[in-house]
DNA sequence: TGACAAACTTACTGATTAGTAAGTAAAATT
DNA sequence: AATTTTACTTACTAATCAGTAAGTTTGTCA
């Protein structure tokens, strides 16, 4: 599972076979069909893990109880180390990218993920609105949006651009929610 | 080319086959190896044209005189548009998901085209600073980057969430440069 | 020690992939 | 009228894909 989410989130959900988590594990195809008997269901058992660990993240006091800001920033750094990391994109961002080749079950589950990212991300923003340390106009819901499909672009984009232009995004998000 | 770019911007460049344009046409797949011997040629090719029309446009004195805040109504409408036809995402943004699978001559037309789209902006954002017209703090590169990856971002995000949620990040984008 | 189940391997299948070689029909050029 | 070029088709190839069936090894528990 751990092989299968970094390869979602190098090549896609396209971009890799079950040779290739095979291969790396040393074992045979067949040995992986033992465990996931289809690709939907390898691939819905990770957006799941993922869905429960960001749940099991937030909901942690030491999560919880952050200022708003500081959430902002442990939020921002799960995207850097993921940029970090090999170059990698957002899990939800490579799944819809490819969301008209997937399966109606799996469609169901990147919809999940992305809603519970936005709802979060709404819920701090607001708050720190509230708090007033952030400064913005318009609806939290859409805030959180504009900033969640920043993030995953700017994954994106950085394979073209390099680190710099993802850390140039991060920061200037942090210029138009402070000043 | 019409068809391969479609293809790109709905099911990603590894997502489609020379069979699925070849069926769509009523060609055999040889005939599509006759005016691009490869994938990487016909994908190359498109993004080539849409690299000129681009620059096409905004040399257009149509685009090149209209004010900055109609300017940015513009390039936003570009977006609007590949969402409303068939949940289209961006060229650059399907691109850079596959950026790995790419090969060098790919990545690089895929770099050029992104840069491309950023420099308009760029220039755009700071046109409208500079008169009055926007507000935001920091450099306008950076804001551009910020705007071009949340559009790519959101264009595949309203694949999930509907093109509802798109609309939403493009009223904010609009609040936060206005207000 | 024997039974059983978990975790595999071997050996496939049928579909799809990008790409090629050789031949053909029609249109344009000389 | 003869030649050449354009735009194909037919018929492949070798690789890769997800997935399956049947057999084998390994560890656990009664």
């Amino acid at each position: 599972m751990d092989l299968a989410e970094s390869l979602i989130q190098e090549k896609g959900f396209n971009g890799f076979s079950y040779a290739h988590i095979a291969a790396e594990l040393g074992v045979k195809n067949a040995a992986v069909h033992y465990h996931f008997p289809t690709k939907e269901a390898l691939a819905g058992a990770v957006i799941q893990r993922y869905r429960d660990r960001f749940q099991l993240w937030i909901n942690n006091s030491r999560i919880k109880n952050l200022p708003p800001q500081e959430k902002l920033d442990w939020f921002f750094s799960i995207y850097s180390k993921t940029r970090a990391d090999n170059g990698k994109v957002c899990l939800a961002g490579s799944l819809e990218t490819e969301f008209n080749s997937l399966s109606a079950p799996l469609r169901e589950q990147t919809r999940a993920l992305t809603r519970e990212l936005l709802t979060w991300l709404q819920a701090t923003l607001q708050e720190g609105r509230e708090a007033g340390v952030f400064y913005f106009g318009g609806d939290p819901a859409s805030k959180a949006a504009l900033i969640l499909s920043s993030l995953q672009g700017a994954l994106q984009m950085a394979r073209a651009l390099g680190t710099k232009k993802f850390q140039a995004v991060v920061q200037q998000h942090k210029e138009d929610l402070l000043a």
